[in-house]
RNA sequence: GCGGGUGUGGCGGAAUGGUAGACGCGACAGACUCAAAAUCUGUUUCCGCAAGGAGUGUCGGUUCGAGUCCGACCACCCGUACCA
């Protein structure tokens, strides 16, 4: 071989490392061991950048802790049920399944070039019955456990289309296919008791370490833990049954500047009203338009309707509060029903402007305090403030020392008490869906709602279905329905609903580690494997699957799923960024089309602005001399630069195809709906693996998103096949000078301390950084062939876990005994990272002039005298004396004048 | 709306409160070549001929010293419970 040549070498290797098995993870009670696990992709069929960046990331954890002497679990599998399947049903027909399998077996192959140094005797997908059976197994357990029950819940409905869609399928208030206004409509629902875990969920908080502090802090946000007052009013004027209300304040201290009582369009007090008042009807029933996301409840413009009925302040039984229905309420948190204080909560306030409700203000600033006017008074809860309707406290005092003595004043009035309330709701885990999870239940008419017998297990989601028809197909599928009760025999019908997809996340890696075993889990291969050691995937999962895959490790411990040490399941987590692109966009109008299915007199709708997205390959571009195909924002900003008075869709901005102009949007998230994707393999096949995965390591910290461009894929490559080269050059150079052969030796164990501490501290683009300082240091240096050859094997077992082919190459080429993929990891010398002697940086009043260059260990008064005698200094002191002189040692040196 | 994050040259980024711009890309110059590619060597924050000055989203503060800590703001990104 004369040259790098991964197309040739990369399968090689491949298939080495295959037939020696040493990516098999063995159980092994003699070692260590080491679970890394990277979240599980989505089979969409094509593999992206994200996918690339994710699992190099991992690859290079767990090829690392292998040459570490761990014995290493690097599994991978496939989130394969969800709305994807479905919708490509629906496009192109076929069915969902052949969709999925031949979609895994797409991105399989797109993966395995990559080198990954996965188990993939461990794979499954989500959608193999063996793993939703094992799953529907669990959920009959948890289901004894009382952690499952069952209560309606509001659902986007499509009037038009009849059926239920995700709160994505919602665009500005319409259903996605159909342009129909969408209503919130109640169903029947399945739920997971997670609630009933909030209070640890939030604990164990604190335990997690090794989280980022950012995905701890959300999380709890999301819990959302408040202590407050639930108290009871009296109403005068509501219908039978509804004498009290019953409503919940984290702010019980603001209670003597209530100004109004508002209830949740969905409250039962406002369903009363509906039943007999036409007009209490028609504003519920606008409420109810639109998606059901907070996001759309939250930025909804807030609207309110006077009841005319009146609740009797708790503390002034001659003070009566009007009742509103407010579209801002929220049934499902607290009581859904509150009392405004408009004063001290901007809401409350725009909301008791917009319909001219009193403000009392009642507390002001410490100092100087104003009464409210457009703006609420909200301070810390923690800062002192001046009472002015303070009813069982100081007149300067906190509102958390308000707070704490109003419940107890309520309480010891009897008016109310203290409660602790969590923002986390249960999880609703039922879809109308065909592709999912079935949920094993049946429904008898004599025994209720049973589960089905675990014999029967899994229950299998049936072939024969299409989707012609909007809707379930569980639904009209009277064969699969129609069932047998477990109990007594007599005819009975499935539960249709599916399950949520995050269900099936919440446990897969408590599967890899006895993928095939007949129960969920397998209790000595947990006690050895568990927990993962490492996790890593996007911070986009911060909140919803992680905290399900925490509640659902408990879940699994309550019903002997899991041992007590894995309820945490995840010991460290690492979210990388994201990988971004520019988004090529253009749009047009679709003419206003009547409802067809609301009947004849139907009115068309208005016009509708649709987007279009396009790929980047679709997009040509006008930069004069530049390649028209790449995409470079960097030549796009010196195009800018160059042409003033030319905007950016102008550097480029049109289909190839067409002509058609395209609007060029920021960069963001990679999406398959924004087509704003990049197509790995054609890098891999280009360039090789090595190449795309050395170049997704390098530059941006792994945190951070980063933007994908074509600029350095090539110097990438450029660079594996200078490495290459230096290695064949190794004795093609001559003898060299033993004389230069310590400073390259120092340099190697810098950089065998860099690179280690890069890896380990998922600083990987800065062991990458330490990578080309020495390429540079080796190709500079005149050491014996003996010091380089020692260099470059060096060289070869840091690259390998982030270039593993090439460093097989290099090693292979150089004499390495076996595969660098199974040598030790090089360990720095620590005698060899010692400088004797170091440059002192000298700031006169924190500005940088001149610096000096002592022995290490320098005592300060040595350098005070070195310092001082600098010609700079003293040209800058002229004759005085400094005010001050600032000595850190081995680090800089202040002179203050 | 609410919660979380990010912001440093032409670009990606580096920097335990201690020399801002490591390393890479791009650009420019040179070597090699009939020529080009590849490769190698060097220059490259900005303004300025220079001396010198300015500079880490904006404004303010703490400190001998702030990209880093504190406060206010701006912009963008992620999440917002049925996208995965």
């Amino acid at each position: 071989m004369s040259r790098y040549d991964p197309a040739v070498t990369e399968a090689n290797w491949q298939a080495a490392w295959d037939a020696a098995g040493v990516f098999r993870a063995h159980h092994d009670p003699a070692r260590p061991k080491y679970y890394v696990l990277e979240m599980f992709p989505y089979p969409s069929g094509r593999i992206h950048m994200g996918h690339v960046r994710n699992y190099t990331m991992g690859d290079v954890v767990a090829r690392h802790k292998a040459a570490c002497g761990f014995s290493v679990l690097h599994p991978m599998g496939w989130d394969a049920f969800g709305m994807p399947a479905e919708n490509a049903a629906m496009e192109r027909g076929g069915h969902p399944k052949t969709w999925t399998y031949s979609n895994i077996a797409d991105m399989r192959a797109q993966m395995k070039p990559l080198g990954l140094s996965i188990d993939w005797s461990r794979e499954f997908a989500t959608c193999d019955p063996e793993y939703y059976g094992q799953q529907q197994a669990m959920f009959i357990d948890m289901m004894e456990k009382g952690l499952v029950y069952r209560k309606a819940a509001v659902v986007n409905w499509d009037p038009v289309d009849m059926t239920v869609l995700a709160n994505e399928q919602v665009i500005e208030g319409k259903g996605w296919r159909s342009n129909a206004p969408v209503e919130r409509r109640e169903l029947t629902q399945w739920f997971f008791r997670i609630s009933d875990y909030a209070e640890d969920l939030l604990d164990a908080l604190d335990g997690l370490k090794d989280w980022p502090e950012k995905v701890r802090l959300m999380q709890a946000n999301w819990i959302g833990k408040s202590r407050g007052l639930q108290f009871a009013f009296d109403t005068v004027g509501a219908p039978a049954g509804n004498e009290r209300l019953e409503v919940y304040t984290t702010r019980p201290d603001t209670l003597m500047g209530a100004s109004f009582a508002a209830i949740a369009p969905d409250h039962p007090l406002a369903k009363a009203l509906e039943a007999t008042n036409p007009a209490v009807a028609a504003f519920v029933a606008e409420c109810r338009r639109g998606g059901t996301s907070e996001e759309a409840i939250e930025t909804a413009e807030k609207v309110g309707f006077d009841t005319g009925i009146r609740v009797k302040h708790p503390m002034d039984p001659n003070w009566e509060l009007p009742v509103w229905i407010a579209n801002f309420i929220l049934m499902d948190y607290g009581t859904g029903a509150i009392f405004g204080c408009p004063a001290h909560d901007q809401r409350d306030l725009d909301f008791a402007r917009k319909y001219g409700l009193d403000v009392t203000d009642t507390f002001v600033a410490a100092e100087a305090g104003e009464p409210v006017g457009k703006t609420a008074f909200v301070p810390m809860k923690s800062e002192k403030v001046r009472w002015l309707k303070n009813f069982a406290w100081p007149e300067v005092a906190t509102a958390e020392e308000a707070i704490a003595a109003a419940i107890a004043y309520a309480e010891e009035k009897g008016i109310g008490h203290g409660v602790t309330n969590f923002r986390l709701r249960d999880w609703g885990i039922s879809r109308q869906r065909y592709w999912g999870c079935p949920i094993p239940v049946i429904h008898c008419p004599s025994c209720g709602v049973v589960p089905e017998a675990k014999e029967n297990l899994p229950v299998r989601l049936p072939d024969d279905v299409s989707f012609d028809v909007p809707g379930n197909p569980l639904d009209r599928h009277p064969t699969w329905r129609d069932c047998t009760c477990p109990h007594c025999g007599a005819a009975a019908r499935r539960e249709t609903d599916t399950m949520d997809t995050f269900v099936d996340s919440s446990w897969y890696y408590a599967r890899f580690t006895a993928p095939h075993a007949a129960t969920p889990t397998d209790a000595e291969e947990c006690a050895y494997w568990m927990n993962v050691d490492q996790y890593i995937g996007g911070v986009e999962h911060a909140i919803l699957h992680l905290l399900y895959s925490r509640f659902f490790a408990r879940a699994m411990h309550a019903t002997g799923h899991l041992p007590a040490k894995a309820i945490e399941p995840f010991n460290a987590l690492f979210t990388q960024g994201m990988v971004t692109h520019e988004i090529y966009t253009s749009s047009f109008t679709i003419p206003g089309e009547p409802y067809p299915r609301l009947g004849v007199d139907a009115e068309p709708g208005p016009p509708v602005v649709r987007q279009v997205y396009h790929l980047p390959e679709e997009v040509e571009g006008f930069l004069p001399g530049k390649n028209p195909r790449t995409f470079l924002k960097i030549e796009v900003e010196q195009y800018l630069q160059d042409n003033p008075g030319k905007e950016r869709a102008d550097a480029y901005a049109f289909l190839a195809e067409s002509g058609e102009r395209v609007y060029v949007l920021p960069s963001a998230k990679m999406s398959k709906s924004k087509k704003n994707v990049v197509d790995p393999v054609s890098i891999v096949t280009t360039f090789g693996a090595d190449t795309a995965r050395w170049f997704v390591m390098s530059d941006s910290p792994p945190e951070r998103d980063v933007e994908w461009t074509a600029s350095g894929a090539e110097a990438a490559f450029k660079h594996l096949g200078r490495v290459w080269r230096l290695a064949d050059e190794v004795d093609k150079r001559g003898a060299g000078d033993p004389a230069q052969d310590m400073a390259l030796l120092k340099t190697m164990h810098r950089t065998i301390a860099d690179v280690t501490a890069g890896i380990e501290g998922f600083a990987f683009n800065k062991a990458v950084a330490a990578l080309y300082a020495f390429a540079n240091a080796v190709q500079r240096s005149d050491a014996s062939a003996n010091a380089k050859r020692t260099a470059m094997q060096t060289m070869a077992q840091l690259m390998s876990p982030m270039t593993p082919h090439l460093a097989e190459d290099i090693w292979a080429m150089l004499g390495g005994t076996g595969l660098v993929a199974q040598a030790l990891w090089p360990k720095a010398d620590p005698a060899m990272l010692v400088e004797d002697h170091v440059t002192l940086p000298i700031q006169v009043n924190g500005k940088r002039v001149a610096e000096i260059s002592v022995p290490k260990e320098t005592a300060a008064p040595e350098v005070e005298k070195r310092v001082l005698a600098d010609e700079t200094v003293q040209k800058v002191l002229a004759g005085r004396s400094p005010k001050k002189l600032i000595v850190v040692p081995g680090r800089i040196v202040n002179v203050v004048v």
